[in-house]
DNA sequence: ATTTATAATTATTGATGCAAAATTAAGTTT
DNA sequence: AAACTTAATTTTGCATCAATAATTATAAAT
């Protein structure tokens, strides 16, 4: 591998990525302390651009920074997923119903193409869980609401935080396609109010099997 | 002053706070660079902690950063104002929900408490914002979400990035008011519903009142 | 005169160094 | 033996320093 980057990013940006995927992993546990001086000569960087993505991490609520005490992986128990989830629901569902009043006709078909790729992809689950989150994906797009984008992401970021990984379990693929269905119709008929209502369902039957 | 501090957070913290304020007074202009170099001179410190109080600002949206360009005030637009009031409805009006369905007796008569002084602050503007806000707060208090409680938080900081700081126009005291007793009604009455209804009407009069 | 190329200045980004604070360990006293 | 005090080590937090990239200014050539 060539040692030569062009820095598409700042390196902190990188690094936190790095560190978000060691929590998502847990090799980074929930409440555990990190380790400056270490995870900076694993990285062969210094600790300055670290600290700078350990802030960034703290934001987005991953890591939890103590005065004087450096920073420790968030802890979610199960009441802050029951609230994560709840937003989750909340903000998705609202954007479902901007794109059933708002979305072109190309836009529609757009997310009908992608509905109809998860219909063909029941029996692959990785292949469904990805075009599922590519549709949720392309929903917020649509919704064209770059607040909502960001908080979604980071609430999405939390979510990952959880032992069982949990927004699509791998025992709903039916019934989530099933739910998927209802409000890929509400959608293609405009109607706001079913397109709110099919995603909080969509939701609350996701965290059902999820608690 | 004594030059001695117990440094009761870190300083990269103190100096976003401060940030926020010559951001929210426009001393730095939406759109405009943000010279460290300077800054870190005016307040008499280096550059480092100003570097992590502007990836954390970045983190909240008040700041922008570019690669290899440094810092830029975040400018927002009519869309970006709309949507974040759409958002702020959202968030705000389901926790008038949540709080009509599980708030304790002691908690609506706090509220109800509170609610009453804005009703005697009519006349003093100053103290009917200061009030108003305070309902808010306690609402979202109430609700116990502290995921929402960081999103509302850090989507009102953006509201304020406004010129028209507009989440409370003076023209609109006595119907503002008006909308504050309905809430507090459906509050009182247990009604979820209500609650969330009358919430969207509170935040969409405001909003056109902005406009 | 305008455009291009090169040099110089300026600013961001990352590394290193140092001091204050907190935790841990050791020792002494009751 | 337990608890309090003190010393040593670890670690955070801030400052300074160095290097890389970008912008501006200057000069030369067409």
């Amino acid at each position: 591998m060539s040692a030569v980057s062009l820095t598409p990013r700042a390196l902190y940006e990188e690094v936190a990525e790095l560190l978000r995927e060691r929590i998502f992993n847990r090799e980074l546990a929930p409440g555990s302390w990190i380790d400056e001086l270490k995870l900076a000569g694993a990285y062969g960087i210094s600790r300055t651009p670290l600290r700078e993505a350990l802030k960034v991490l703290a934001t987005e609520g991953l890591v939890t920074m103590k005065v004087r005490r450096g920073a420790y992986v968030t802890e979610v128990n199960e009441k802050d997923l029951t609230d994560v989830y709840h937003l989750l629901s909340l903000l998705e569902s609202d954007a479902a119903g901007v794109v059933a009043v708002n979305a072109t006709q190309g836009q529609i078909k757009l997310l009908q193409d992608l509905h109809n790729q998860l219909e063909k992809a029941v029996g692959n689950r990785a292949r469904f869980f990805q075009i599922n989150e590519e549709f949720h994906m392309r929903l917020l797009e649509i919704a064209n609401n770059r607040w909502r984008d960001q908080m979604v992401g980071d609430l999405r970021k939390v979510m990952k935080l959880n032992r069982h990984n949990s927004l699509l379990k791998s025992g709903r693929i039916d019934e989530s396609l099933a739910e998927h269905r209802a409000i890929m119709q509400a959608l293609s008929l405009g109607d706001a109010g079913a397109a709110v209502q099919r995603m909080k369902e969509h939701f609350a039957n996701g965290l059902e099997a999820a608690a």
